[in-house]
DNA sequence: GGACACGATTTGAACGTTCAAATCCGGTGG
DNA sequence: CCACCGGATTTGAACGTTCAAATCGTGTCC
């Protein structure tokens, strides 16, 4: 209730709280730490002794004599190096905002890219932090083999695609999320939907391809190859690559593209055409970036704080990251009792806005939201 | 050089390195942290354990016997919340990459909006962190005037507007910065400079229109009011004050813009004219984001790495920030000798791109960067 | 009525480091 | 020859908490 006392002469220890509450040291602590082993009376007595005191217990008295920090690290890097850009630094927020009342923190640092490893090696070393949340995954990444091999327990925000057989993962079903968009057109009336991606070979850029083949052939539309086009993430390729969309798609057509950015060389070209955004062409993006919001671009956004809620009870469900995928058992991934989920994989939701709306009505400056369903 | 040998049983101590190089706990100790105080040979010898055994102190140890923790907090929130938006998302980025060698860190926390001097309050009270970084700060901020009250150490991103008597901020120079982008303007044939801000009353907005009237009259230029027009931050009412503006802008005139979603409005309104975007209209934009990239949009951009790099400075500089402006002697701020900046205004650079480029030749794709000088 | 179990609480020790003071030792001056 | 100095190093204690084991009652069973 009351703040502490400012700062005032020596900290409130758990020993001026046992004295004013005329117990034990260990019985304030076991108050804190296992309320169930005192007698009720006696457990209202030390709350009284807190509350009067302001007593907060030390964190690095806890941290050393519990023999571990309950502190993550959380890489970031300056600016251009991650393509996944803005969207880590918008997860790690939700991460903070999602940990677990005060039990938990995070704490960021940088490590130098060409010694990746002795960053993260360091922290650990100094006991600062007992795991680390690993903000993207990259083809080729030497940090989870090398984590599994420390047995330090660790959060990837994207799934680890070179190791399949690995969890503790959380990610964004973007596939799930573009089949959701392609929908979204065809029921808003568009006739066909092309697909504007990135080149093959990335796996998220191929998974949310499917994701557009899913959602063709669910409602029985078929899409040929004309029909999809790709381009590398770059304004001005990325319009060439939907003008040559455009000249295929007559009537009302529409575009999903694997990005904000891309969506932004759809409207371009669009405009170059001119065509109407939505009226004649609906567009729909990925990400819902501040691009997209300025731009009434529908899109689709991912689910960072549900991510960052799996990603805490991640860390929390076992120290220890586990292969699975036992041959012997099918395995019920899905227990229940505790035996927490290890992997995440959430729906991206759709911000509706002008860009896939054909008729200038509707809901004008109103945003909707759509959630899809993980197949 | 090698990485501590993986986990293997308990952690390497101070007292095993002591064992190994053949001398006391305290020595190891000072080897560390008062290296002068120790024999050359000593130290050698000490380094040579400490390298073998990959021992790497506990930081938890140090925080508890040290009584303090060398962490400070930065406060996030979950979008929307805070109008500097991403700008802070970059600002924490750099700081955790800027940090004084492994001294100190960053750890994140998001406080109930409601109770927010609780939030502070409570990672003081558990000894996580020593003071903060506040990463914005609005009128009638509560934070600045509490923790002076309780001696807590902290920096500022962004000048506090309300206490000019405070230091311990860290700000980017906007007025220099919009003067830098009239300058570049004229320097590139536009005739005349028009401003497109934010409503009257804004700190940050008056500073940065003011820079805007310094790039004017500097250069023997006039300014009338018809010149300048505001807008909130929102895409189409900023269209439309761009629209109003272009009216009066015959010839080769040019817009700078208090921020990029302002200067987004005034290429939509450029287009809307059936204008050319740099041809006939120059436009630079404020804080250099994503939009201005994909856009090819000339912008402002703030500094963050030295911004983080003078925080950081400033939270060493001393653990009280106190008022200044001593009425008896002239301030001379900058004596030299230790006695440490408490503030710092940094220009931000101008990046270049097409958006202020009459010739469509120059620098096609290329980029560069020009930086202002503080006034 | 004594052995025993159990709930509630307390005591001793330890986590790994640094502060403060003590010790050791060769050298110097009276 | 002894007192004293100062540089180099060591020893004792403390930072604030929790683990592990001990203690203290009270009640139960045979």
């Amino acid at each position: 209730m009351a703040t502490r006392p400012a700062r005032q002469g020596d900290r409130v220890t758990i020993v001026d709280v046992a004295a004013a509450a005329g117990v034990s040291r260990q019985t304030v602590s076991n108050a804190l730490n296992k309320p169930h082993l005192l007698a009720a009376e006696t457990l209202e007595k030390v709350h009284a002794a807190i509350n009067d005191l302001g007593f907060a217990p030390n964190v690095a008295a806890q941290q050393l004599r519990r023999r571990r920090a309950s502190a993550y690290g959380f890489e970031v890097n300056p600016s251009g190096a991650g393509r996944m850009g803005h969207i880590l630094d918008g997860f790690l927020v939700e991460m903070t905002a999602a940990a677990p009342d005060h039990a938990a923190h995070l704490v960021t640092f940088a490590p130098e890219l060409d010694r990746l490893i002795e960053g993260y090696d360091r922290l650990l070393g100094t006991g600062l932090v007992d795991g680390f949340v690993l903000g993207d995954t990259r083809h080729g990444d030497p940090r989870p083999d090398w984590l599994l091999e420390q047995g330090v327990p660790f959060v990837t925000f994207g799934r680890i695609w070179d190791r399949p057989d690995l969890d503790g993962w959380v990610d964004v079903d973007g596939r799930a999320g573009v089949r959701l968009g392609v929908e979204h057109l065809l029921s808003q009336g568009y006739e066909r939907v092309a697909w504007l991606g990135w080149p093959d070979g990335s796996p998220v850029g191929d998974d949310r391809r499917a994701g557009w083949l899913d959602g063709l052939t669910a409602s029985g539309h078929d899409a040929d190859a004309s029909m999809a086009v790709e381009s590398v993430q770059d304004l001005s390729q990325a319009t060439a690559a939907a003008e040559r969309l455009l000249r295929g798609l007559k009537g009302r057509g529409a575009i999903v593209c694997a990005s904000d950015l891309l969506a932004l060389g759809a409207i371009r070209a669009i405009r170059n055409h001119d065509l109407r955004l939505g009226t004649d062409i609906g567009v729909v993006g990925f990400d819902d970036t501040d691009v997209a919001e300025a731009l009434s671009l529908t899109s689709l956004r991912q689910p960072l704080r549900p991510a960052a809620e799996a990603a805490w009870r991640i860390l929390a469900s076992g120290h220890q990251s586990r292969p699975h995928g036992i041959p012997g058992a099918a395995a019920t991934d899905d227990e229940g009792d505790g035996h927490a989920e290890r992997t995440a994989l959430l729906p991206p939701t759709l911000t509706i806005r002008a860009s896939s709306t054909p008729e200038p009505s509707g809901t004008p400056t109103g945003r909707t939201t759509r959630r899809s369903s993980t197949s």
